[in-house]
RNA sequence: GCUGCUGUAGCUCAGUCGGUAGAGCGCGUCCUUGGUAAGGACGAGGUCAUGAGUCCGAAUCUCAUCAGCAGCUCCA
């Protein structure tokens, strides 16, 4: 007797057995019609951490005949309805190239967060000239409309199987990744038969819109030392209007691509001339850059930070006691040597610089926590395939400093790097970030350090995360790096690509008497090791630029825009008047240009958009006469004459309050 | 670094079958002197990424190199 329990809290029972779909017949034969996949919550059954298990089963997936289930049928309502199908949909495009092209091997078909792709190992590239076809050929299968079968046979038949097929990657996962499996299951529609957890739509006609994007390399098990596959991406719907609603998205989310309107607004350039991933910020990056400099370096001094300077190419030796060189040789520029042998390297990072700052003299506890804080300039030779605009480069500035302080303060010391952190990106209006704390694991040996510490590290570090009631906050164990835990702000791009902005690590590497042996004298008058910090709340302002570029799609708000004010005369006999007016802003510290050109008013506001111009004032006659401006924002629109003064006075306000423009 | 794609004016792009280049925006000059999202005329600007090759002839076809884009791998 199985007992089914569903979400409105009714139960049925079944002496019978009876599949997710007769069910949902059972309440209703539209609801049959409907469901697509059921959600099963075993009771009885718990998991590790002692929840009990659920899985995502077929339509047509026979429940147990004994027991008790809660039971969830998904329609296309559901949110993770569209998951199922794109599954389905990617085993469709592999059925589709298999049919096309013979010989491929498949390997992996998951889902992403707005498609799915399937890699394959072929001898013949694709490119997107067979997208047509193999389109063509999904078409075909969507329309046929077989149904997805589930099949569940032992490990050792299923190798057999595959085997017999020529599968030789599938293989492998059962023998490797899979050895752990008793049985494993395949879904098989037509004569495509997939290795596959499932689950899958009921048949292929659910597909309602798809669309392959593009082919790309992959590697086996993404590791770069295994051959290398071919993988399609894609992405599928219910329906066409999604589709197309998704592909208008996409075209609107690449306008905001921060390379493209670096071009545009000049922000920034990169040019191979002057060598690749190299960044060279245009006068108006420039200003945007320098307001966010002023803005953190206020928060430095305010939080007991000091400033200071340091060379950005250094000796070699300093990096290989840090341990860094050789270790990154590969992903460092290479040092130059001179003539009596000695080797310089263009400093990939700024610690040891500073830990030689701390080093200068002896240490006492009371100097600590001491904050040594630096906007240092620091290069790495990033892939060629890796440099992307401002996010990924071989040349940038971090926001950095570097905490030195005794085990006790590293918990306070931790949260206010974490609450600058915040800080920032309150500032900026990111609502939408991630915090990922990167823990070790207790098995590996390849980390340095007391693992005492490193407990009590890591606890102290997940405290103040909880306390501060961090959004998505996601602890990821084994992330860690050798030298200690850390913390990074995680925000994506306007194609959605995750970067890591902010930081804060813990290190017990660089103080360690192995490294740089760093000493302070206690209170019990014996010397200890300090704990250090390394931080950058921004991260590097070239990337953060980027990512604000895209954040904002270039229209800053006021107190970052790079040209506040626009002054539009009405007719070239009022440009003595908008050059006084324009003193008048300048005096007040505000970045205004005039537009005295022969054009229509018209023309002029038309402009000032079209550069994103927080706010202009119109001046002509009526203006000239009462010494006020006509302000126009980039926002609200006209807002009407008023006074200079009182203009100035506004916008002193909106700088001074950071307001953001949405 | 790997796989695929792309490279024409400052920008966005067109250029058919191989016959030595075109538009819009921007820029310059002039006309227009205007009231809140594009006034008009004229003009300048290109070794078609670079280098080889095929051909009577290459932006166009082939190869190589460089750079960019997407993804993979990496990221102290």
């Amino acid at each position: 007797m199985l007992k089914v329990i569903l979400p409105d809290g009714s139960e049925k029972s079944y002496s019978n057995p009876v599949k997710v779909i007769d069910v949902a017949a059972e309440i209703g034969a539209g609801l049959a019609k409907a469901t697509l996949a059921g959600v099963v919550t075993f009771p009885e059954q718990l998991d590790q951490s002692g929840h009990p298990v659920t899985k995502t089963l077929s339509a047509d997936t026979l429940l147990p005949a004994e027991g008790t289930v809660k039971l969830r049928l998904l329609t296309k309502k559901d949110s993770e309805a569209l998951d199922i199908l794109r599954h389905s949909a990617a085993h469709i495009m592999a059925r589709a190239v298999m049919r096309l092209f013979p010989n491929v091997q498949l390997a992996f078909g998951p889902t992403t967060e707005t498609g799915f792709y399937y890699d394959f190992l072929c001898d013949k590239p694709f490119s997107e000239e067979d997208f047509a076809a193999i389109e063509e050929e999904m078409k075909k299968i969507v329309k046929a409309d077989e149904a997805f079968e589930r099949i569940e046979m032992p490990r050792a038949e299923a190798i057999g199987l595959l085997a017999d097929m020529g599968q030789t990657l599938k293989v492998d996962h059962l023998e490797s990744g899979l050895s752990d499996q008793e049985t494993v299951s395949f879904y098989r529609q037509g004569e495509f038969i997939d290795l596959c957890r499932g689950p899958h739509i009921p048949s292929a006609k659910w597909v309602g819109a798809f669309k392959l994007l593009s082919v790309a390399g992959a590697y086996w098990k993404g590791d770069a030392s295994n051959v290398q596959l071919q993988r399609l991406y894609g992405t599928a719907f219910f329906d066409k209007k999604e589709l197309e609603s998704y592909l208008v998205q996409l075209e609107e989310a690449k306008k905001r691509d921060h390379r493209v309107l670096g071009k545009r607004h000049e922000l920034f350039m990169v040019d191979p001339k002057i060598g690749g991933g190299l960044v060279v910020w245009l006068p108006k990056g420039a200003i945007i850059r320098r307001e966010l400099e002023n803005f953190i370096y206020k928060e430095l001094i305010r939080h007991g930070y000091q400033p200071m300077y340091s060379p950005v190419i250094c000796r070699v030796e300093l990096f290989e006691t840090s341990g860094h060189y050789p270790y990154y040789a590969d992903s460092q520029f290479p040092p130059m040597v001179l003539k009596d042998g000695d080797r310089y390297l263009l400093r990939p990072m700024n610690c040891p610089l500073h830990v030689m700052t701390y080093n200068m003299k002896p240490r006492s506890y009371r100097d600590l926590p001491l904050r040594l804080a630096e906007f240092g300039n620091v290069h790495r030779f990033e892939q060629s395939g890796e440099l992307n605009g401002m996010t990924r480069v071989r040349g940038f500035t971090q926001d950095d400093a570097h905490i030195f302080c005794t085990e006790d303060q590293v918990e306070d010391e931790f949260r206010g790097c974490i609450e600058m952190t915040q800080l920032v990106l309150k500032t900026m209006g990111f609502a939408d970030y991630e915090v990922r704390l990167s823990f070790r694991d207790w098995v590996s040996n390849k980390y340095v350090g007391d693992p005492e510490n490193w407990k009590k590290a890591q606890n102290a570090l997940e405290k103040v995360c909880r306390d501060m009631n961090l959004p998505k906050l996601d602890i990821v164990e084994g992330e860690a790096a050798f030298y200690g835990p850390k913390a990074d702000f995680i925000v994506r791009d306007c194609l959605g690509r995750k970067w890591q902005l902010g930081t804060v690590q813990l290190d017990y590497n660089l103080p360690s008497p192995s490294r740089f042996d760093l000493k302070y004298i206690g209170a019990d008058n014996q010397p200890h090791q300090p704990v250090m910090i390394h931080r950058a709340p921004f991260g590097s302002f070239e990337r953060f630029t980027g990512i604000l570029i895209e954040h904002f799609a270039a229209a800053f708000p006021l107190w970052l825009s790079p040209e506040q004010v626009r002054v539009l005369t009405v007719s070239e006999k009022f440009n003595e008047y908008a050059k006084q007016v324009e003193k008048a802003l300048f005096d007040a510290d505000l970045r205004v240009t005039t537009d005295l050109r022969p054009e229509k008013i018209g023309a002029k506001i038309f402009s000032s958009r079209g550069d994103l111009v927080p706010y202009v004032c119109v001046v002509g006659g009526k203006e000239a006469e009462s010494g006020t401006v006509s302000v126009r924002s980039r926002k609200d629109g006209e807002l009407g004459a008023m006074p200079v003064a009182e203009f100035i006075r506004k916008l002193k306000d909106e700088i001074a309050a950071k307001t953001l423009p949405f």
